[in-house]
DNA sequence: CTGAAAGCGCTTACAG
DNA sequence: CTGAAAGCGCTTACAG
């Protein structure tokens, strides 16, 4: 390469990398000599050498669920246009799988892990992983009794002011429907409907988990409808609990909004377009994945950052 | 560290690589002295000293649509099984973030690209991806006068036999429903459809495009059953698109399987929960993963591979 | 502004 | 079975 420009190795280096210090003839030199070889860099030699590294691993609990994968692209995409390189890995809910490729792509040195933790994920396995070269966010569920930082939307604030909205409807026969107890954005949401229902002594309420799914809002909607026929509104786990719900509603003969109020959480593309487009409490993906650029430039402190929500009234 | 252990890098080494030319003594001197020191094995020099790789590049069109995100996660498994590293990258259906993420994860010596196009992808582009080092397998979609190898399912057949079933009901009015036109799975599936159309005189039949989500099946459906409210059944160009459809007819009081036959295409996991199970065109998105596996293996050749479909009747 | 030398952390022949 | 030496493709001081 260095031959073919006529020039040395260092040359060539600094003006693949910008240096002001080359005058433009040589450079030009090296340019044209670059196009001409196929030459391609290589960034393992350049990390190696430089110990530093431009990856940032994004480890996803579950790409398959629509809100995870939207929230990966829109992280993704953030970190590109920083300049930094990005390698996505999807963990399917199994803390395990987890750990086996968070310790693989170590041993690519990367700049920072941006995780949204599986069930079971260890304080201690996510304490260990941070160094003083490798930062460590983590996303949407909070691990407890760990001290790397954390993103997240919030959650309480948000099915506070669903459940007050039912409220303000006149409704005092409301449900929490749907979503798996053991992570920490249901602890967190099942709070803010708790406390809005305690603002008011009249207020009666129910809790039906399920699966984080279509199928899941199904079934519990089904079963909060068998157990308890005066219900009058209900507040879902997230958006697609509530496609669930609103599935087995229409299936009963009851309209959602009308017979029977329903509210969601994350506000996925789809839920504007529906045959009744549902109310639902926004999550800004975009806000949660500049957060997180912002810490791994060191522009905002570590630590936990709680991005504000927005309920999103429609038609349901 | 091979100071601690007390013997050689060489040592050091050929424990870490397995060899068996090690004497047992040795080996665990090095294994324990490994655990002591938090040593994290450096991927980067190894891959650099030896040439060659273990990364392998799953760059995905749309990792937000369902059917991508499941492939993807398939594949990625998959490949994981096979003991290399695999790295996630989301296109977002742009040809631009196409090349500059391809090009950027070059320079990290990737050993094979598994590669969902995006519309409008150049088949020189491709072409010259593929190196001596550099496989460069395409899943899904077919890009035209291109020689990289491509594993995709065998649409024509698919679409064909749904079609065919939908005429044995004894339907004379079918339309196929959904999907954008310029892509190759487009075209191969509306060319099983005609096919089918065509082994009869008495059949008439009509083509609805739409964008190939739930909200484009719904635009599309509603579309056709203006104009033509004769329909019989309908031919979806896949899963979502099938999902809005139902989701109009229900809203119209219109029962699907009924008043209307519908049959889709992918299986996602979701068609065979809903209020009405749907009929579909089942992809074996493993079976696609395997062959991709085994191209990269060099147990099956390059080239074209076309992976069986199966009909699953159910009740739409 | 440009070049020669050293070194990042590994692996690979080659001796012993 | 183990060690010493060379080299992968870069970057980083340091001379000139």
């Amino acid at each position: 390469m260095a031959r073919i420009a006529g020039v040395s190795k260092s040359t060539v280096s600094l003006v693949l990398r910008h240096s002001e210090k080359v005058s433009k003839n040589t450079k030009e030199k090296v340019l044209s000599a670059i196009k001409q070889t196929g030459y391609v860099y290589n960034r393992e030699a350049a990390a190696m050498r430089s110990k530093s590294s431009d990856l940032v691993a994004i480890v996803i609990n579950d790409l398959t669920h629509p809100f995870f994968a939207k929230l990966a692209v829109s992280i993704e995409a953030h970190i590109r246009k920083l300049g930094f390189m990005t390698t996505l890995v999807s963990t399917n809910e199994n803390a395990l799988i987890q750990t086996q490729v968070v310790a693989k792509l170590q041993e690519y040195r990367v700049k920072a892990f941006v995780i949204c933790p599986t069930v079971n994920t260890q304080a201690s396995w996510l304490n260990q992983l941070r160094t003083p070269s490798t930062q460590v966010i983590t996303v949407i569920r909070q691990v407890n009794n760990c001290d790397v930082s954390c993103v997240l939307p919030n959650n309480e604030l948000g099915t506070f002011q669903a459940t007050k909205a039912l409220i303000a409807r006149g409704h005092k026969h409301i449900a929490f429907i749907g979503g798996d107890a053991t992570v920490s954005d249901y602890q967190q949401r099942l709070n803010g409907f708790n406390s809005a229902i305690n603002t008011q002594s009249d207020l009666h309420s129910w809790v039906f988990n399920s699966v984080a799914s279509r199928y899941g809002g199904r079934m519990a909607m089904s079963e909060c409808l068998a157990q308890v026929p005066q219900v009058e509104s209900i507040v879902c786990f997230n958006d697609m609990v509530a496609y669930g719900s609103v599935e087995h509603l229409l299936e009963q003969g009851l309209k959602p909004g009308e017979n029977i109020g329903v509210i969601g959480f994350d506000d996925l593309d789809e839920s504007k377009n529906m045959g009744v487009p549902l109310s639902t409490v926004q999550i800004n993906t975009d806000e949660i994945a500049k957060t997180v650029c912002n810490i791994i430039q060191g522009i905002t402190c570590e630590g936990l950052h709680q991005i504000p929500v927005a309920l999103i009234e429609r038609d349901s």
